[in-house]
DNA sequence: GGTGCGGGCTCCCGTTACGTGAGGGTCAAC
DNA sequence: GTTGACCCTCACGTAACGGGAGCCCGCACC
């Protein structure tokens, strides 16, 4: 069976002009043609086309992309390992540039304003003595969603319901700290809010006092966590994320 | 203190063409120039290219950027909110194409050949005949997430009050039903599901029933969410989730 | 077996975001 | 006051398509 180019640029997600122009420069020439001129393209050139579309979008010009493919000496598994790791880089660079933004807005809601060098770190890293490592450690990004995935995986059902049920437990305790008026400043509020980070770091991923602060402002700043929080009472959101920041700078004197 | 192209580039690692670039198109121009005619570059122009840089590397067409960093309803925050969002949203879709290239490999080794659905699954989740705008919606983000911002943004204390309460009580309504044992694929947890998507639509932005499937897979995929809603009762996450399923299907009737 | 029309074909010019000199001025140091 | 590094303004080149114009294919339908 093969296909015409509409049905191929529906399927990728591309134009057909897109994949007259692969034609063009010889990337992708479909395997056949019809007498009356038709390209057809058979399931060798869609997985050649799914290939080209994934180096594409990891910011290969088409002409590397031609040398890549067009390499003999190369198996399948091979390109599986080239995009596992280009993957994993880009994410990197991506976690990087989300660290970034981090600091910028918490320097930002504390009225600071960052150097030019410190402005620009985002976009390559460089100076390699200082701190490459703790953009990596502190959203890791790849590595902490990864961890993340890769256990949750493995649980199971039961696994699960405990999880869950501690979860539940964390939040009505701070509920209750909440209603009873307890400072989210003090000393009780910030344990429930270290309970909360170990609760994380067990089951999901490590999580430390600055990915912990990320996710109290996130509590705040996504509506949609907002919401899910202050159903329980109106001002949690505000209220863990302080407590969370209140144990985190406990944790740094 | 002023810097020139020459100096700026280096700075951020682009070249000095491009710097011209940017000024001929009145994307970035200098706020000074020397009695000679050489571009000296502040502290502010700096922070815009860091802005500049940072979309332009998300994708956004730098016509695109001119507007969004010429919007004078934008204060810093606001943008990095959104370029938080922005990465977030970006390394999800890394994060998928990874997992794909996993699941790749492991058919690889096990001899499995994949179908071609499942070689473009990768990039998008499309199947020709549906929801061809879904993927835009879904990933793009860009005009959800804009309406949701310029919404948002014009709420005030009160709205945010009320929404909270909205919210509030569409969740317990869930976790009512929930624990009553009314069945997630009936009328009842449609209807409180149907809620959920006007509530949205409302107050955020145009939730349509694909957007709104999409929100209930996220609840329970994402550790985060899920941990969150099941805090109300263990399993909250997956029957909400299955009541807007529910719902959409039967709009779709 | 004509015929309508959705899709396909080949030029070919337009666009975005710069690359790459050509030819000539500027500036701080020696 | 000159030299070498840096900067200036044209201006054409390039990559990766977008978007027609004008013409053909093919298959369903009468």
């Amino acid at each position: 069976m093969s296909y015409s180019v509409g049905q191929v640029a529906a399927f990728a997600a591309v134009t057909v002009r897109t994949l007259h122009h692969y034609d063009e420069i010889g990337l992708l020439t479909p395997s056949e043609r019809t007498r009356g001129g038709y390209r057809r393209y058979t399931e060798a050139d869609l997985d050649r086309l799914q290939r080209i579309l994934f180096y594409r979008e990891l910011g290969f010009p088409l002409e590397e992309i031609t040398v890549i493919l067009d390499d003999p000496a190369v198996d399948p598994l091979t390109h599986l390992r080239r995009q596992h790791r280009l993957l994993r880089t880009r994410m990197d660079r991506l976690a990087g540039m989300l660290a970034a933004v981090e600091t910028a807005m918490e320097a930002h809601t504390m009225g600071i304003s960052l150097t030019p060098e410190e402005r620009f770190e985002v976009f390559g890293g460089f100076r390699p003595e200082d701190h490459e490592q703790e953009a990596e450690e502190r959203w890791g990004g790849t590595a902490t969603f990864e961890q993340s995935r890769r256990r949750t995986a493995a649980y199971t059902k039961a696994d699960w319901v405990k999880i869950k049920q501690e979860a539940g437990e964390i939040v009505h305790a701070f509920a209750a700290a909440y209603s009873e008026g307890t400072p989210a400043s003090g000393e009780r509020a910030a344990d429930l809010a270290e309970e909360h980070r170990l609760h994380i770091s067990r089951w999901f991923y490590d999580c430390g006092h600055d990915i912990h602060r990320g996710l109290g402002d996130l509590y705040v700043n996504d509506p949609r966590f907002t919401a899910n929080y202050d159903t329980i009472a109106p001002g949690m959101a505000a209220y863990i994320r302080e407590a969370i920041h209140t144990n985190a700078a406990r944790r740094q004197a």
